[in-house]
DNA sequence: GCTGCGATTGTCT
DNA sequence: GACAATCGCAGCA
C-alpha cells in the first residue's frame, strides 16, 4: 500500500479566532514533529482554551505580557511552549491576531506515527504502559513529541517547518464534549476543556490540589 | 534580592 | 488518595 499523500498544515486563518472557538475544532487534528531521528505524529483528543489579558485569571497572559508568555501575544498559528513544576513542558497553540493573548493547551492525544520514537522519549516510566498513554496528559504529550523551550514560538502553519498541525480528520461535533478545565486554581469552572467522547487517550479529570508548604500542618479536615 | 508556587506526573500507601 | 520532585517566573520588599 503506497503511503498517503503528504498533507499541508492548517492555514493560519484557522487559528485566528477566540481560543474557546478554535479549541473544539482542533479535536481529531494531527500535530507532527519532524526531527532527524524521525517524525512523531499525535492525533489530538483533548484541549483546553485560555483567553487573554485581563479576561481569564487562569491564563498565563492574564497579568499582561512577560518574557515567558510573549509567544501568546504573537501571531496566530505559532507554538507556545512553557516549562512548569521544574520538570515538565506543555504545548499551546496561539490564537487570535498579534497583540491579543489567547492560546489552546494540547492536553492529550493518540500517537499515530513514530510510536517507537515517542516511547523512547517517554523513558522508563512508559516502558510498561500501553501506547494509548504515551501522550495522555499535557506534559506527556509534549515529551512524546520531543518538545522543549527551544520550540517556543515555532510556526505550526509553515509547510516546511519541523512542527506542523495537519488537518487530520476533525471529530464530529456531537462527539466533542465540553467541560470544566483541569488542575488549575482559578476560573476552573469555565467549560473550556474539550475532549473526544469516550476516547481512551483522554486524561483523567483532576481538580487542582493546593500544595502544602514545608512545615505547614496538615489541614485537620473532618471532611 | 528573596520567596512562593505552578495549565503535572510518578510512586507509594 | 497523598505527596515529593524540581526550577523558572512573578510578585514584592
Amino acid at each position: 500500500m503506497p503511503p498517503p499523500p503528504p498533507q499541508s498544515p492548517l492555514p493560519r486563518a484557522f487559528f485566528d479566532g477566540r481560543a474557546e472557538h478554535v479549541a473544539p475544532l482542533l479535536i481529531g487534528r494531527v500535530i507532527e514533529h519532524r526531527t532527524p531521528q524521525g517524525a512523531v505524529a499525535v492525533r489530538i483528543t483533548e484541549v483546553e482554551a485560555y483567553e487573554g489579558q485581563g479576561e481569564d485569571p487562569a491564563a498565563h497572559s492574564y497579568r499582561g505580557r512577560t518574557p515567558r508568555n510573549a509567544a501568546t501575544f504573537g501571531p496566530p498559528g505559532h507554538a507556545y511552549v512553557y516549562f512548569t513544576y521544574g520538570m515538565h513542558h506543555c504545548l499551546n497553540l496561539v490564537c487570535r491576531p498579534e497583540g491579543t493573548a489567547s492560546a489552546v493547551l494540547l492536553r492529550a492525544g493518540e500517537v499515530v506515527a513514530g510510536v517507537e520514537q515517542a516511547r523512547a522519549r517517554r523513558g522508563a516510566a512508559a516502558a510498561a504502559r500501553p501506547d494509548r498513554e504515551l501522550a495522555r496528559g499535557p506534559a506527556r504529550l509534549a515529551q512524546a513529541l520531543g518538545l522543549d523551550l527551544r520550540h517556543n514560538g515555532l510556526d505550526v502553519c509553515d509547510p516546511d517547518g519541523p512542527l506542523r498541525v495537519l488537518p487530520g480528520e476533525p471529530a464530529p461535533s456531537d462527539r466533542v464534549v465540553a467541560g470544566p478545565r483541569t488542575g488549575i486554581s482559578t476560573a476552573a469552572e469555565l467549560p473550556w476543556r474539550f475532549h473526544l467522547s469516550g476516547d481512551a487517550t483522554v486524561s483523567p479529570y483532576r481538580r487542582h490540589t493546593p500544595r502544602r508548604r514545608a512545615g505547614t500542618p496538615r489541614p485537620g479536615g473532618t471532611s
